[in-house]
DNA sequence: GTCTATACAAAGATAGAC
DNA sequence: GTCTATCTTTGTATAGAC
């Protein structure tokens, strides 16, 4: 495998491994909305923080439409690989599993700015692009399903506890989380996400 | 008392009372905010949504984040006000006040396109005036503490079972009002509040 | 693939007449 | 207290050179 990166300068190194400048953009372009929402920034605050002219981004995604899009996919994508991860391991733990799938959104909590991408730009749902606001739709229904699944298992499994129907229980769960992290930045307290999911796995476990 | 309101055309009411410009101003932005988020919306969008002009609003707020904090600290006092009455009220049933107390969070919930409006503002948190930020702050730290009283109180009496450290439930508790109305509205169900916010009375009565 | 230059609309805001 | 007219800056976006 060959380098694209041409040019001289430091690398692009994120995770681990060089960036081009589509995936430099996408990766500034997702702190800039967790931080300051959609219409919080605009593609000069982009082309700054990376460090190229604003024009150079409409090479790479057309409008701020569609770079919006883009951000949202990867993200949806990145969470869903560790929930589809879970799903193919057999007889996993069901407590276990859960730790493993809350640990990318924990990890996000104790980011001093940042907050779930989804949970921010659900808040400007109504003044966002129908395409994004579709994204983010199937993001929230994607991790209801899992969560219901995993409940319903771990219920079954006596791994959990709890009354009310796993979806209901989904539901709460997932509102707790995405509440925890929009709070927290509000209340400065980068404990708040992982006190809370505590907290809950706690009641779940009986 | 003389309505203050001297112009033709229909009076403008509100929760049954006339309203000056400066309310109307204020109640259709806190919709505005609520709906779109701070960032979402323009002084354009307000003057038609009204049916003035846009120089007139600047004639009651001087700049949007004169504006933005005055609906704030509008909304704040309004939420206050509840959870001091319920305050006042000796010995009051601790189930019953947080039945009342959560009322107007349940309305907003069922109200479609809405959701609490310092939920929305924490998401743009860092990208609004300092001004406005610190109003969010103050109105969760309000909301925590009159939650703290009322879950230490209800469980020294009983009326609540739990664990947890009667302040880590009221973060939690809050973080799940919050994030149920956020997520509600993008998947689009509006029984997700009412039923959330009855899984958590339900697991707090034990 | 990135740049300079520029078009065009919208945003926040002010001046001053009525 | 509201209006018309206007200013300035920013935002999204395009054209075309390198």
């Amino acid at each position: 495998m060959i380098f694209r990166s041409g040019g001289s300068g430091p690398p692009d190194l994120t995770d681990g491994h060089r960036m081009d400048t589509a995936d430099r953009i996408l990766t500034t372009a997702e702190e800039l909305m967790q931080t300051r929402g959609y219409n919080g920034f605009s593609y000069q605050d982009l082309a700054d923080a990376i460090g190229i002219r604003k024009p150079s981004l409409y090479h790479h995604f057309p409008s701020k439409a569609d770079l919006g899009r883009a951000v949202i996919g990867a993200y949806r994508d990145r969470m869903r690989r560790v929930a589809d991860q879970l799903d193919a391991v057999e007889g996993i733990d069901p407590v276990s599993a859960l730790t493993l799938y809350l640990e990318p959104m924990l990890e996000i909590g104790r980011r001093p700015g940042a907050a779930c991408l989804c949970g921010v730009l659900g808040s400007e749902f109504s003044a966002m692009p129908e395409e994004m606001q579709a994204e983010v739709t199937a993001f929230f229904e994607e991790h209801l399903d899992f969560l219901e699944r995993l409940l319903a298992r771990g219920r079954a499994e006596a791994a959990f506890r709890f009354e009310a129907e796993p979806r209901a229980v989904a539901r709460l769960a997932l509102s707790l989380i995405e509440g925890a992290m929009i709070l927290k930045r509000s209340i400065d307290d980068r404990t708040l996400v992982g006190e809370t999911v505590g907290t809950l796995t706690g009641l779940l476990r009986g």
